[in-house]
DNA sequence: CAGGATCCAGACGTGGATCCGT
DNA sequence: ACGGATCCACGTCTGGATCCTG
């Protein structure tokens, strides 16, 4: 199944983590239009209506597995690529989506869909200030991280006091208040989608889709650790 | 959110049963051509890449709610269309698709998918030899239907055969030659796809999708029965 | 002949995230 | 600031069926 069409220069996956690192390293100072210009691909006037699209266009000048769902973008090194939006400031200025809330939540933390996702990220900063013209964002120093010890106790202790109430049904109560580093909030094309949840009982609700998020708290942290702040 | 692209000309659904039955009745002795040209759409030199095209047509000129899915065809008056291709002797050429095999068999035939689908069937014969170009080929008299006591019991007692096979997991022993009326078959885009299926233990497999059909036998009844062969 | 294999269109779900009103 | 709302891309699934080889 030879793909003739050309839609987009493509990179091939990296072997390892080095490998990766390496070529995360060589974006570090390059503006969004040079990674646009090497994919073939063209610049949208805003992200309202492109939201994905830096992620998605670092996934390709990375050589992620594109859109290979619920595996990491990094397939064979087991690593996942997160982009980290920086404001005016060079600080994170959104909080960061980590996987949608599942019908059935994992029994434990480290079978969870949480700690899949973040037990090993490529975090890449990019400017993302609204001053910036798209074109002119600069791509940051890249981080291959991991939780440290404390990190990922607070982590666990959130996950599972979400966990406890999705599992209870306080649907009411959840909101995007609980948790220190990590928060549920709603995830959905628009509110009113609602999705068929069945509960412990075999009883079916519908209810908003959510999804868990890193606050920007928590990656400012990530930067701090990695020494990237002054 | 008014569209204003015609992408092709739709009726408004109907209101009765009578009205449904009236407009099909107006269709019978029509060739495709004339449909397609009232519906603005082009006729495919052949249906091997378009095997879904008669019927889609068909939902268009009669007026179902298109691709609402897990719903009936004609959602306000709960009736199922289903178009029922003629060989040269104007008799039933193919099985009839009636749906696909469910992760969770329904508890009762009543409640059962294949029941919700052929307890209310507006059947519209299509000549489909291949001798006759598409376009020429002819409706015939449509037949609202509901299955009689004895095809009712028959049908029950095929679903609940198939059942129990595919809920014990008797994959291997269930094949296409199993039912009387109703049969039990592949339904995929190719053999190599393969479904997560979660059996009662709550063991995960991965299983040939498959969906119900009717056999050209029981079809051939229907017409029978209506009176539209001699 | 008919059981097993296959094909398209459009809806739906998930992963990529940012928007925006209070 | 940030919690709740929203947006696109694209892979997958479902509903419409017919094809095709032994």
């Amino acid at each position: 199944m030879a793909k003739t069409i050309v839609k987009g220069v493509t990179t091939p996956p990296p072997q390892t983590e080095a490998e990766l690192l390496q070529r995360a390293h060589h974006l570090a100072g390059i503006s969004l239009n040079e990674i646009a210009q090497q994919c073939n691909l063209a610049i949208p006037q805003s992200l309202q209506f492109k939201k994905g699209w830096v992620g998605q266009l670092l996934e390709q000048i990375l050589g992620a597995t594109a859109h290979s769902k619920a595996k990491p973008d990094f397939e064979l090194i087991d690593v996942e690529l997160k982009t980290l939006p920086l404001n005016h400031k060079l600080l994170p200025k959104e909080s960061t989506f980590v996987c949608t809330v599942p019908q059935q939540m994992a029994l434990n933390w480290r079978n969870s869909q949480v700690w899949k996702k973040l037990k090993r990220v490529l975090w890449i900063p990019v400017e993302a200030s609204k001053t910036i013209p798209i074109a002119e964002r600069r791509i940051g120093t890249p981080i291959l991280w991991s939780p440290g010890e404390k990190q990922e106790t607070i982590l666990q202790q959130d996950w599972q006091e979400l966990c406890e109430m999705l599992t209870l049904g306080q649907y009411a109560q959840l909101t995007a208040r609980h948790g220190t580093y990590l928060q549920c909030r709603p995830k959905a094309a628009h509110s009113q989608i609602l999705k068929n949840k069945i509960d412990q009982q075999g009883q079916s609700h519908f209810i908003v889709p959510r999804g868990f998020y890193l606050r920007t708290s928590f990656t400012t942290q990530v930067l701090q650790d990695a020494q990237l702040l002054y």
